[in-house]
DNA sequence: GGTAACTGGGTTTTT
DNA sequence: CCCAGTTACC
């Protein structure tokens, strides 16, 4: 992160002192914002660190104070963020030089992590005491919603005549009531108005998710917050996990939701030693149950909560930030302005485009152009508010031959295989793994959902027992289906008896499980070969790990977005204009930023046009896009859009441009019409009808 | 009884 | 494009 030198703050003795220890490094460079929030004493602290303010640097210098001046030793500072990107590239900063035989003692080391990750680690390290079993299986959001979907009609959720929650609505309803704190019928009526006649059902599918997840040693990502909540909570327990750390440091504060704002409280309960960094103008997680009130409750919550601004950007031009200014909300007490560190530059341009396909190629002639100019296709992103929104340009780039990668939307473990191969693991690491059992007993032909029961009821897999015994439970099965599933439990057995022996590497495991899963998944995809090679990658990527549940659980909190991505970086050389939701696009920067669909219904989304909370989001979301470029900032409004549903017959609807491009924030922009518009032909007769009568005339029957 | 193959309606964002 | 509901097939 760039940061100006900034010597006339640095007081005398502080640069003296800082000259002679490691910190030189870490606090040379700080303006005297980042110097004063990385050298605060005392009481807790609030860095309300706008976009591009250099927080992460600020940060990293505050935890290397901490060690350094402070003398607390690495492993009792904890560093929590919320992805691990982010937790790894701080760490990777923090970590003093290393010695001379190249090793950091783990005294040395911070403790960080995503709030999950870490949760998990505590968890995993105790699992007795919070009466899991030692090898409970950690399930993704994907895995929830299939559970919900085998739960469903028992509670009265399929089959109703009217259009009831899908299962991925109820594992949503459910995670909003867990991560807010919130009621159920409460969530229902806010957020899903539509499910309402079917709360009493959803109460009791939940009921019966909780009971299953116990049963089967499953934890959610909601249960790794909770468990760790529980812990600390705990009169006796809580004491002893408290003493681990003397500080605590919690990056992207705005995202947290009421779980882990308790998680933070708990930990620091009387605020010295807790540094919490974010901007509540960049909250854009309310879908997952965070909530910005947790950051501007921090000045209640501690009455010594010191606040420092980090108000310098080094990332934008100066136009750019005239718009961010104009177009940030501002929460009173928490305000803040960016100010440009790199100077002038170019005013964002607002493109005003015929309908969505001129925006399409419009974005294409713009990206071309600044890659004529010199700037490649990876230093320039187009940032969407929902995937599909870059479609059409993805049909328009494809035809013009400019590479692309796209990040959000789906991601390499929603993938079948990856996901036939993941229940494949679990179900060997963890065998009361109903939900596994299910997936892999279906992948044979000829078995359907009551078939596997069956097969799983026989297996008796809550009794933990001999793995020799599967491939006997199989042969109980109507003979069309018998043969491959046997092979593949008996296979399933050997992976088992395998990992139980302790004495193979994870490499061996995740071979032999791979191994099992060969004949079937040739039956089933047609695609086969392509499939098992990027199974032997996730083989790999797994061995890696010291055991086959750290690899799974890896996976589960930190799923790679392509196949790609397990295998490195393999063409670094190679150019692609990169397509990315704001959401991923988040701590993410590019020179030149395209932002298309700026139209009320889009941008924001109609999702959120119903209430006020969804459409603060939604401008913050706004901020978050405008705030990633560097130099230049391409904008662009459709004037029609398909989606604009008005009479039957009139399918393209005038869009209104986004309702948050107001009038102060069009001042600060450059307004042009995309190309010259189509003329109109106006002919004289109604073409079609004289092509037919034409074409009859040549039959004799016109 | 149970599974596969077909067809029509709806689609945010993700640790 | 994914999912639910239907029909056709074993």
């Amino acid at each position: 992160m760039p940061a100006a030198r900034d010597q006339s703050a640095m007081s005398e003795g502080l640069a003296r002192f800082a000259a002679m220890t490691a910190l030189a490094g870490v606090l040379d460079g700080l303006n005297t914002d980042q110097l004063s929030a990385a050298t605060h004493q005392g009481g807790p602290l609030l860095i309300l660190a706008g976009a591009g303010t250099g927080k992460t640097g600020t940060l990293v210098a505050r935890a290397a104070w901490l060690r350094d001046q402070e003398g607390i030793k690495p492993s009792r500072i904890l560093l929590l963020t919320f992805t691990r990107r982010a937790a790894d590239d701080m760490l990777a900063r923090a970590q003093p030089p290393r010695g001379q035989d190249g090793s950091t003692r783990a005294a040395e080391r911070l403790v960080g992590g995503t709030f999950h990750a870490v949760a998990h680690r505590i968890i995993r390290a105790h699992a007795e005491s919070f009466a899991l079993p030692p090898e409970f299986s950690v399930i993704d959001t994907a895995d929830v919603a299939d559970i919900m979907d085998t739960l469903r009609e028992e509670h009265g959720l399929i089959g109703t005549g009217r259009r009831a929650p899908r299962a991925a609505t109820c594992a949503d309803i459910y995670t909003r009531c867990v991560s807010t704190g919130a009621r159920l019928p409460d969530v229902v009526t806010a957020g899903y108005p539509w499910c309402v006649p079917f709360t009493e059902q959803l109460a009791g599918l939940f009921t019966g998710f909780v009971t299953f997840k116990r049963q089967h040693g499953l934890v959610d990502f909601d249960d790794l917050l909770l468990l760790w909540r529980a812990a600390l909570a705990d009169p006796a327990a809580g004491a002893a996990l408290r003493a681990l750390f003397d500080a605590v440091l919690v990056d992207e504060y705005q995202d947290v939701n009421a779980v882990q704002a308790d998680i933070v409280r708990l930990l620091r309960p009387h605020g010295d030693g807790l540094t919490c960094v974010g901007d509540d103008a960049q909250a854009i997680y309310a879908f997952r149950g965070a909530d910005p009130e947790h950051l501007r409750a921090l000045s209640a919550a501690y009455a010594d909560l010191a606040v420092i601004r980090l108000s310098r950007n080094y990332r934008s031009r100066h136009e750019v930030l005239l718009l961010a200014n104009e177009i940030r909300p501002q929460s009173s007490g928490l305000e803040l302005m960016l100010s440009a560190e790199r100077g002038q530059g170019q005013r964002p341009m607002l493109i005003r485009c015929h309908d969505e396909g001129a925006q399409a190629r419009e974005i294409c002639v713009r990206v071309l152009a600044e890659y004529e100019a010199g700037v490649r296709f990876q230093d320039q992103a187009v940032l969407v508010r929902t995937s599909h929104h870059s479609d059409l340009l993805e049909v328009e780039l494809t035809a013009r031959g400019i590479p692309y990668v796209k990040y959000g939307g789906l991601r390499f473990t929603e993938a079948a295989h990856v996901k036939d191969f993941l229940a494949a693991a679990r179900l060997v690491a963890n065998p009361a793994d109903h939900l596994a059992w299910f997936r892999l007993i279906r992948l044979h032909e000829g078995i359907g959902p009551v078939l596997a029961q069956r097969v799983i009821d026989a297996l008796r897999i809550t009794q933990p027992g001999p793995f020799e015994r599967w491939p006997e439970a199989a042969l109980t099965l109507p003979q069309r289906a018998r043969p491959g599933l046997a092979a593949t439990i008996g296979r399933l057995a050997a992976a088992a008896a395998l990992a139980s022996s302790g004495s193979t590497s994870t490499a061996d495991r995740a071979t032999a499980i791979l191994d099992a899963l060969r004949d079937p998944l040739q039956a089933r995809y047609a695609d086969a070969g392509v499939r098992m090679a990027d199974l032997e990658r996730l083989a790999d990527a797994a061995a890696a790990s010291p055991s086959l549940h750290d690899a799974l659980v890896e996976l589960a909190l930190d799923p790679p977005v392509s196949a790609s991505d397990l295998a490195g970086r393999p063409r670094l050389d190679d150019d692609f204009l990169v397509l990315s939701t704001v959401h991923s696009a988040k701590g993410l920067e590019w020179p030149v930023i395209h932002l298309p669909q700026l139209a009320d219904g889009a941008v924001p989304s109609d999702m959120a046009l119903s209430t006020p909370a969804g459409l603060e989001e939604e401008q913050r979301l706004f901020y978050v896009a405008v705030t990633r470029a560097r130099d230049r900032l391409y904008l662009y409004a459709p004037l029609r859009m398909h989606h604009h549903r008005m009479a039957s017959d009139d399918r393209h609807g005038y869009a209104q441009l986004t309702r948050f491009l107001t009038a102060g924030a069009l001042a600060q922009c450059e307004v042009t019409q995309a190309g010259p518009p189509r003329p109109a032909l106006t002919p004289s007769a109604p073409l079609a009808a004289a092509v037919d009568r034409a074409l009859h005339s040549l039959w004799g029957t016109a």
